[in-house]
DNA sequence: TTCTTAGCCAATCACCGGTCTCATT
DNA sequence: AATGAGACCGGTGATTGGCTAAGAA
């Protein structure tokens, strides 16, 4: 379970996908397709784009939480905080959409900068 | 001589972000703004009043935690305490996780 | 039949919205828009822990500003993309956003390790609807006599 | 050390998914 | 024909707070 990791063991873990359960998700697919609609230029939109977004949401959920929980064993904490997330984000270009959501100052402590 | 990093919120980038992400993160903060008045400025204490009053009316064992069902009415013959239900064998302190 | 009109009543369950207190808010104004609330732009907060956890080890606590603040990156991750995929369709004149929209989106906003995964899952998504499509009617078509077939499971 | 706070329980009810009709392509 | 929006509805899991150890400070 390291970061190196991740993203392989995604591959092999969707190849072991018998078939799609469409239903039983863990993210709930009507309100994925709810967050879309929010978006002023959305008309209509495709069952299958919620499916992909609630696969793709795990799959971000759980890499942005893995590369911030790296910075809360560097503070030797051992619950995850926000500012550990800021400094995520501040790590990995990835993530950089995210720079209003999470801004840089929030990143507390007087801690090293790269 | 420094003047570009005393703004407070988001005006033009001030560091560099990654280049297939720019254009849109700058589309994505005008679609953000357009919201804006709709979004509430804070975050509530709870979502849903009904669901707020069924915590507060639950049986709750001696930690705080929610307990099965152990009798709506308080009316009953039978009290919470007595034995007729088994509680922990040694004596009843709350046996940690 | 009696009632064939033009258009269909629907009665819509949306419940009076009714303001209790609330959280005893002082000053939240309506501006011309209906408010949002939460549960409208955001994932269940439940949810998204259950998916936090998976990375963290067995005895590590996430705080509760940690796990909100993965709400609302979430929320604005499916925001971000789908943004991209909504004008590409656009620009190909379609007005349905579909699989391959988001696809293109999540490769051309430099998201390329989704891009393996999701199109395995989308294939595999796509076959096996096609599979009970067919296995469906396959089994109702070629068989002569009767065509209306048993398709009556109940009106509402 | 002091003091803030996250995990722990499970019952209700708002919401999710399935299904219908109708519109569009 | 194929596929999505949207109304409706039934079944169900997300929501929820008090106590206290865990741990941030």
């Amino acid at each position: 379970p390291t970061i190196d990791n991740f993203w392989p063991n995604i591959v092999s873990e969707v190849h072991s996908i018998g078939q799609v359960d469409a239903k039983h998700q863990v993210l709930p697919l009507a309100r994925i397709k709810k967050i879309m609609k929010l978006d002023e230029n959305a008309k209509m939109i495709a069952g299958e784009a919620p499916l992909l977004f609630a696969k793709a949401c795990e799959y971000f959920i759980q890499e942005l939480t893995m590369h911030a929980w790296v910075h809360t064993e560097e503070s030797r904490r051992r619950t995850l905080q926000r500012s550990d997330i800021a400094q995520a984000i501040a790590n990995y270009d990835q993530f950089d959409f995210l720079i209003d959501i999470v801004p840089r100052e929030e990143i507390k402590p007087s801690s090293a900068q790269k | 001589s420094e003047d570009e990093s005393s703004k407070g919120e988001a005006d033009e980038e001030p560091l560099y972000v990654n280049a297939k992400q720019y254009k849109r993160i700058l589309i994505r903060r005008q679609a953000r703004a357009k919201l804006e008045s709709r979004i509430p400025k804070e975050r509530c204490k709870y979502l849903h009043e009904s669901r707020h009053r069924h915590a507060m009316n639950r049986a709750r064992g001696e930690g705080g935690r929610f307990h099965s069902a152990q009798e709506k009415g308080d009316q009953d013959s039978s009290g919470p305490e007595g034995g007729s239900m088994p509680m922990t064998p040694s004596g009843g302190v709350t046996l940690s996780r | 039949m009696s009632n064939s009109e033009d258009s269909q009543q629907y009665l819509n369950d949306m419940l009076v919205k009714e303001e209790d207190e609330a959280s005893g808010d002082d000053s939240d104004k309506q501006d011309g828009g209906i408010m949002l609330r939460e549960q409208d732009r955001f994932l269940p907060i439940c949810n998204i822990i259950k998916i936090m956890k998976v990375p963290v080890p067995q005895n590590g606590k996430i705080a509760k500003d940690a796990r909100e603040c993965i709400q609302e990156c979430v929320s604005e991750f499916i925001s971000f993309i789908s943004s991209e995929a909504i004008e590409r369709s656009v620009a190909e004149n379609r007005k349905t956003v579909n699989g391959d929209d988001l696809l293109v989106a999540f490769s051309n906003l430099g998201f390329d390790n989704y891009v393996e995964p999701l199109s395995i899952y989308l294939q595999k998504y796509r076959e096996s609807n096609k599979s009970d499509r067919n296995l469906f009617l396959d089994a109702s078509y070629p068989q002569n006599e009767d065509g209306s077939s048993a398709n009556e499971a109940g009106k509402q």
